[in-house]
DNA sequence: TAGAGAGGCACC
DNA sequence: AAACGGTGCCTCTCTA
């Protein structure tokens, strides 16, 4: 056995590391008076999926406020089956992130989610209820080591959080290639694996009791507990890839890259991302850019070059966009394939400041190119099924009409009026006769959505392409129109200004800036609807369509569904969504395509 | 060599 | 009085 010390705040913690299996004894004594324990696991790498293939497990630890126990699992085949006992004898496991460590201990030594998921409190979970703020925006942060470095001890985070930076260096390896590559019996890394379930069972003896009454009384913890679990049952089960469909679309795009690039090279640009090349070659062109970021760099984006009239600048452009979707989309894809060509993109149930998901990894679901079947077409329903989206229909301005209680608008909703032509009536006057849309709709709806987010008729001007007098125009007679929504708007400023945060029906407590009163709108419409989809997560789970399950983006679910069984399954998944939120309908709706995610849309685009 | 910051572009 | 909110990923530049 190791014995190793370390000190949080002048309080000795030790560390014991398991050797022999001998020292399982001591071990075992541990667990069974610990019934709570930190928990955490050192791996190979972050890619749980490819078990089959090199992924492994390097250590366990668990710990409390003062000791931690490190099970060098690799070495020694009972310290795996020791582990496997602690982890279904515990009552409780605490773990910052335990989606990840319940992936690692499922794959590689078969103790499931479902076994697991019942007894976790994450401290990820805790903390993002009591401040969801990242340390950019001066909050917390949501990291492990930040949130250490915030609530427990601010050198000790720092120098943990440097130590394995410090060990690769030591190793000369490159930091991503020390996971796999430091020695077990490293002091220095056992001394980091130790520190972490310690931390994170103290971070939660700290951030829990700090959770806001009403998110407690209004069972918010559990219930992020149970949305976790269903999310990382929707990331093993992954999404099944069409390779030849991919491997073409990167062939087409380097081809297309490297014509453009030839163009790009001529002006004597090397670097495409390089905004002082592109201006000193349009320079050579006798093209000045002048236009600046705020920062005071010359801008070179879509926006300025666009606008001139070059070779080079077209070829600028397609190279740039050919290379995005290349890198960013199909080979991401490829990269992130198990031996089963199925990816499992990393789904943070709880990760932006309003509590809205985040998809991450093999496939950043949430930037997908809209209204286009292009990159979702690489993902597929299973074999004999066939791929369905639902929907929800106008959902923010829904839970807008809602919460504001607001009568015309709500009167639109119940009626099915198009509340972007009645923005624009209420700002430029009634529709001509037999039309449908009114001539100035896009105002009314650039409006409606800019309001949402906070923003005034600046925003709709530039943001819609809207003349600065018509968005004046638009956006006074919004707040007339709906009086409701500017009141509103008011109480949850007001709220905000004298409390520093505001709260959504839910009971989640959201910080709002106090130089950013106006945000507060958005933030309580966005959580809400967040909160709405959420909802209907845990209720499609209940129902058993987890498995059908793919993907979550904001407002809308995709799913895999048996052939023969599509058109029911979507019914009723679509009547289990939908939501009656302060009585106004937010509806469902479902479409039904063929084999890949991609085909719904492409039927679509057919349509027109 | 790593990390931070910034620009740019893909979304709801 | 007015005020656009929330993301992820790639690339380059600069600093330590």
């Amino acid at each position: 056995m190791i014995d190793l010390e370390c000190k949080i705040k002048n309080q000795i913690v030790k560390i014991h590391v398991c050797e022999t299996t001998w020292d399982l004894g001591p071990f075992i004594d541990f667990v069974e008076t610990n019934p709570v324990m930190g928990f955490d696991t050192e791996t190979t790498g972050l890619d749980w999926w490819n078990a089959d293939r090199g992924f492994r497990i390097r250590l366990a630890q668990f710990g409390n406020a003062t000791e931690a126990w490190v099970l060098p699992v690799e070495i020694n085949p009972e310290f795996g089956e020791a582990v496997k006992w602690a982890l279904r004898y515990a009552q409780r496991l605490v773990a910052h992130n335990g989606t990840f460590d319940q992936h690692v201990v499922e794959s590689t030594l078969g103790v499931t989610l479902e076994e697991l998921a019942p007894k976790m409190l994450d401290t990820k979970i805790s903390a993002h209820l009591v401040d969801p703020r990242q340390v950019k925006e001066a909050g917390p942060g949501l990291k492990l080591e930040e949130l250490v470095k915030f609530y427990i001890d601010r050198t000790l985070a720092e120098e943990v959080k440097g130590s394995m930076t410090k060990i690769a260096k030591r190793y000369k390896v490159k930091k991503e290639e020390i996971w796999p590559t430091v020695e077990t019996f490293d002091r220095e890394y056992l001394l980091y694996a130790g520190m972490d379930p310690i931390f994170a069972f103290r971070l939660f003896r700290i951030t829990f009791p700090k959770i806001p009454a009403r998110s407690r009384q209004r069972g918010l913890f559990a219930w992020e507990h149970r949305l976790a679990h269903v999310t990382a049952r929707m990331e093993r089960a992954g999404y099944l890839v069409d390779v030849e469909y991919v491997e073409a679309r990167i062939a087409e795009l380097k081809i297309e890259e490297s014509k453009w690039m030839a163009v790009v090279r001529s002006f004597g640009i090397e670097l495409l991302g390089s905004g002082a090349q592109i201006v000193e070659a349009f320079a050579r062109e006798g093209i000045r850019l002048t236009e600046k970021t705020a920062k005071g760099v010359i801008k070179t984006g879509e926006e300025i070059l666009a606008k001139i009239d070059h070779p080079l600048a077209d070829a600028i452009l397609k190279a740039k966009s050919a290379t995005k979707k290349r890198k960013t989309w199909f080979e991401n894809i490829i990269n992130g394939m198990d031996s089963q060509n199925r990816i499992h993109p990393s789904v943070n149930p709880l990760q932006a400041r309003t509590a809205r998901w985040t998809i991450n990894g093999s496939l950043a679901a949430q930037t997908l190119p809209a209204g286009t079947g292009y990159v979702r077409s690489s993902c597929l329903a299973e074999i004999e099924h066939v791929s369905a989206s639902i929907d929800f229909g106008n959902m923010e301005l829904r839970v807008l009409a809602a919460a504001s209680g607001d009568p015309t608008m709500l009167d639109a909703f119940y009626h099915d009026k198009d509340l972007h032509n009645l923005t624009a009536i209420a700002a430029f006057g009634p529709m001509p006769e037999g039309v449908e849309k009114h001539p100035k709709r896009k105002a009314g709806k650039g409006t409606n959505f800019t309001v949402c987010f906070g923003g005034g008729w600046n925003a709709v001007s530039t943001q819609w392409d809207i003349p600065e007098d018509d968005a004046k125009k638009a956006v006074k007679a919004f707040w007339e129109a709906y009086p409701g929504t500017k009141t509103l708007s008011n109480r949850l400023m007001d709220e905000a200004r004298r409390t520093g945060y505001i709260y959504t029906a839910t009971g989640r407590r959201l910080p709002v800036d106090k130089d950013r009163p106006y945000a507060a709108l958005n933030y309580y419409i966005q959580s809400s609807a967040r909160d709405i989809t959420a909802r209907a997560v845990l209720l499609l789970d209940a129902a058993g369509f987890t498995p059908h399950m793919r993907l979550v983006i904001h407002d809308e679910i995709v799913f895999s569904f048996p052939k023969e069984r599509a058109a029911e399954l979507t019914e009723q998944a679509a009547q289990i969504m939908e939501f009656t939120f302060k009585g106004l309908l937010v509806p469902a709706d479902g479409e039904i395509g063929k084999r890949s995610w991609g085909s719904i849309l492409d039927l679509e685009e057919s349509k027109h």
